[in-house]
DNA sequence: TAGTACGTACAGAAAAAACTGTACGATGTT
DNA sequence: AACATCGTACAGTTTTTTCTGTACGTACTA
């Protein structure tokens, strides 16, 4: 039928830009598809829907829901009388954005920053060591001031996460539009 | 030499980290070594030198180069005298982070938006046509929404880019730590 | 309690990405 | 003009990731 190709390709269009850009938040093409499917479909799908639709194996379709619900872009519904899981996209589309940073530069700005912290405090027994040569001690300032700087700079990442998280980001980029 | 030793401990600790959660920037590990490297380099680094230091293959170290160029993370240096191409790390940290969204992120907005949009256009033609019938044109109707609610998302992450861009985004979460 | 359906762990295959060495164009040197 | 040095394109290899099919544990069904 003419018609429903029609309304498949302007669909598809959109799916193939969803998943192309989709590794900005770490995410695979497929995962992507399966994103792009989710978004555009009317009802929750099971495993075997996805898989049928894409013609992926299931334990594929398994894995990238998976990785789907780790970024809270997805989520698993209950249907009553339903045996198998259901899952659905989640449209709250701020909130995911929100997300996502919560979870993934939220983790790694802490990896980072406890590195830095446990590597000054090694530099600072190393400058305070009076058998440190003076050549060595220099060093150590140095990179001392160095990892000092861009914990300042991860400090500032974290505020602004903060924003994301409570959604203050919201008073200063609100949703609505200003029109003036 | 011990004091060596401990200080060079301090800087790999440091490295492994960065190098680790560089994939939020899609930085393979290996460029994010290097990045480490020209963390704490207190010099511009030839592609030799950064051959010599990480043990990897001259071409690799063009390509990962490349690759923090290309997200201004990492910069060409001229220096009077010298043949080869020098490269030192941008540090002014909040500039490199604005400059990655505006690279990365900007681009796939636009991506996206502009498939979505070209997507409602045909939309819009489908459900002009009088020979749609209802069905399909309940379900375009139903895309349209959707798509529409999409873009209005990302209208707002364009305003939050924008508010990167122009670094409006200091007044609201600024540099300065307050301290109340 | 036996049988069936579901999701996923696991191991191997296929595909993609990262890495290397060679070769070559460009640029600078003698 | 001949030579040397630099960075990178390219092709081939290695490594990593992604994908698939089988097998198994769990939970529901009869």
């Amino acid at each position: 039928m003419k018609e429903h190709d029609r309304l498949a390709k302007t669909r598809s269009m959109v799916i193939d830009a969803i998943a192309q850009n989709m590794h900005l938040y770490g995410i695979t093409p497929s995962a992507g598809r399966l994103y792009g499917l989710l978004f555009f479909s009317d009802k929750p799908l099971t495993l075997d829907e996805m898989k049928e639709e894409l013609g992926m194996s299931k334990t594929s379709m398994s894995n990238s829901v998976r990785s789907l619900l780790d970024l809270n872009m997805v989520e698993k519904v209950w249907v009553k009388g339903e045996r198998k899981d259901l899952y659905t996209i989640r449209d709250d589309w701020y909130q995911v954005f929100f997300d996502y940073f919560t979870i993934r530069w939220r983790t790694a700005i802490t990896m980072n920053s406890s590195a830095m912290e446990k590597s000054m405090s090694k530099l600072k027994e190393l400058i305070d060591d009076p058998k440190t040569t003076e050549e060595v001690r220099e060093q150590a300032l140095i990179d001392m001031k160095k990892l000092q700087e861009r914990l300042d700079y991860y400090d500032w990442q974290n505020r602004l996460l903060d924003s994301f998280e409570t959604k203050d980001i919201l008073n200063f980029v609100p949703i609505e539009k200003k029109n003036d």
